[in-house]
DNA sequence: CCATAATGCTTGAAGCCTAAAATGTTTTCG
DNA sequence: CGAAAACATTTTAGGCTTCAAGCATTATGG
């Protein structure tokens, strides 16, 4: 089956609380739907377009950032997922040729993940699409549009943490 | 492996725009990443107090929004996820006594998926706790704040799909 | 009528992701 | 020194997700 195109919004969709915080779920909700929407269309051109994934594009530009490699566990870090995730995608990574590894001299538990020329290559096409994408998806939106968004999805992320590291306490 | 707890910043780990349309991408960056570290939260949540995950959630709910049952079909466009991922799902929630299938007479193709009573007062219980969860996640942000971000969100998303159905057109 | 197309759902293969256990290595400290 | 703790990575088992192919049923049009 194909992805479903006819959309019923996914605020809606998702719509469930009865009452109480109210308002609060509801701007969840719709930047939830907000966000996926975006993500999911390119996910999609990048298949289409570089028969690749968003993980695999993100890691690649972890390393680009990183001319001198970065291990795995450093990557775990940097891309908000688990060890296990990284041992995976970089094991295709290497197969497709677009990464290497190389043993590290002073600690032999570790390793280090490069590009490959190749690899530089390819992600240089696919990162100049992306961009291209994004600001096409977001063309709609005026300059002081995403001055307050950036600001305020600043400051909810800052509550988010917050909550977060009390919540831990 | 545990989550990684030692937090890079999403955005600027994710950041790998040499010039041009950075704006745009700055701004996709910040609020994937702030999606992303709720949806995580959340998803955090639903494992440590329910033992289920998002999917599963999200799915009760919409059955919970429909006393007379979905079909497969209808949830999978609402959930915006492909079909054979809703077969899969309905197969767990089925197992574990939460949702129940019916035949549907008038067209033996179909099925309907409801809750059962056990489903319904289990989504109950999580419902009420992930609208708390949610509230105290965004309670660092103003009213005001919350308004304006709500409608940021609403033109963004309008950009987003006008872009995505001109794509197509 | 009946062949064909469309529809509703399931299956299978492959990738993504997590949590937990296992393996090997380095550090700490008594 | 040597045992124990900490660390870096991989492995394993299982759930989530997509795409593509397949099966059964219903709708369509010559």
């Amino acid at each position: 089956m194909t992805p479903p195109d006819t959309h019923i919004d996914a605020e809606t969709a998702l719509d469930h609380a009865p009452a109480g915080h109210k308002d609060e779920l509801r701007l969840w909700l719709r930047m939830l739907s907000c966000a996926r929407l975006i993500e999911a269309e390119i996910r999609r051109r990048l298949r289409a377009g570089f028969d690749t994934t968003l993980p695999r594009f993100d890691f690649l530009a972890q390393l680009e950032r990183a001319p001198d490699g970065l291990t795995p566990g450093e990557i775990s870090r940097r891309m908000m997922v688990t060890g296990g995730n990284v041992t995976g995608l970089a094991a295709r990574l290497e197969e497709e040729g677009l990464i290497e590894r190389r043993v590290v001299r002073e600690d032999r538990r570790a390793v280090t993940l490069r590009l490959t020329p190749q690899g530089r290559r390819e992600f240089a096409r696919q990162s100049a699409a992306h961009e291209q994408w994004v600001a096409e998806l977001l063309k709609g939106l005026s300059t002081t549009d995403r001055t307050s968004l950036l600001r305020l999805l600043d400051r909810t992320r800052r509550s988010v943490r917050s909550a977060i590291s009390e919540g831990e306490a």
